[in-house]
DNA sequence: CGTATAATTGAATTACGTCAAAGTCCGTGG
DNA sequence: CCACGGACTTTGACGTAATTCAATTATACG
């Protein structure tokens, strides 16, 4: 059930809330849906560390070996293309693109350790909208204004270190200031500069 | 006459509070001091995102490239030395120490994030001294229970994502608590165990 | 000494969390 | 078609952790 092969293209499909660990198999390249890694304090407070949507490598760390078992959780359902190892493997072009990809995330974890530690909840939260709107845009999955959505408000929360109880108060008023519009799973950005200055981003700020 | 015993070993120095950039030649490794990479708001917040301690390759990431210009500020003076291009063009094993320092840093980002995103003030601070006893053990720089600790209780606010109103008043119940001995530029750990329960810490979790 | 930087303290405020209940949405099966 | 259940969102009242502002006291340093 988990992983199904289809011989003429290769594609991997999962479940929502399915766990996907890397003995499973190869690196997977998400063509629809969204995933996530997470971490856990001991008494089962989560911050979701990873974000991946369509178009991204999961995981990339997978390739870099003596890691603890990175495990990815799929938020929704998700169809990839296997990688295998033609990353590690293959030629130049291929492994840059792999390093690149590694690069990406850790450069986004930077900006996100700057949000948690010194970013207001609607700060936050904005930037996170942002995030995900110039993501799926440059992965093909923008139509105008805007995106698919595909969280919850408890893993918005999990995302910005907040409680779903106030990311419930705060995206409202963003919605009543005609911020965002957000209904459901399909999230409109109005006035993105607007929003870029409710996120408190940088004039040049190049969101990746 | 006089003879000389010691080759002339090339030692680079700097400054407290003073920024150290890309162009500005080759890698180091510090041999003494503390050094910071962190990031801004535009309305002055600050971040601190990475920390340095001696022993650590400062900055691996300069040689991915592409990036933007990473700065380094120091905390305290510096001494290091100049690694050159040496990890790049040198043979596997320094290739191999270099990308392994450059995912020391990457899983100590996803760390803090989990420790930014969901632990309380008390904690974070907890986890903070404890992660730089590690690494100033590890580096040979730890005597018994304490090392040196060259932070200001702004830095710590930096790294945190606190104030250092707030940070004063936290550390002062750790000390009173008898969890730790913090005087200056000292700190001691008298019980590491009950410290890595401040900290909320899993109970087979290993600092890095 | 004198000046700057850092640590400490107090009082008032605010942002965010907690708890608990209702309301909404949506798929599933009878 | 309706009833049901489960996951998600919304709301209110209240509690608390952390911030803000503004002094004051220590500590280092030339």
């Amino acid at each position: 059930m988990s992983v199904q092969f289809e011989t003429a293209r290769p594609v991997a499909l999962f479940k929502p809330h399915q766990i996907i660990r890397k003995e499973q198999g190869a690196l997977f390249r998400i063509q629809e849906g969204w995933a996530c890694h997470y971490a856990l304090l001991p008494d089962g407070r989560r911050q979701i560390i990873t974000l991946y949507l369509p178009g991204d490598i999961c995981d990339p760390r997978w390739v870099t070996g003596s890691d603890e078992p990175e495990e990815v959780l799929t938020l929704t359902a998700i169809k990839a293309s296997p990688l295998s190892n033609r990353l590690i493997d293959g030629d130049d072009a291929e492994r840059r693109e792999f390093w690149r990809a590694l690069s990406v995330i850790e450069r986004r974890q930077r900006r996100w350790l700057l949000t948690l530690g010194r970013r207001s909840a609607g700060e936050r939260i904005a930037y996170l909208f942002l995030e995900i709107y110039e993501r799926m845009r440059r992965a093909g999955f923008a139509y105008g204004q805007q995106c698919a959505f595909n969280l919850t408000q408890t893993e918005i929360a999990d995302l910005t270190g907040l409680t779903s109880v106030h990311v419930n108060r705060t995206i409202q008023g963003m919605r009543t200031r005609g911020q965002i519009e957000l209904d459901g799973r399909w999230l409109r950005i109005p006035d993105p500069d607007l929003l870029r200055q409710v996120a408190a981003f940088h004039a040049d700020e190049v969101v990746e």
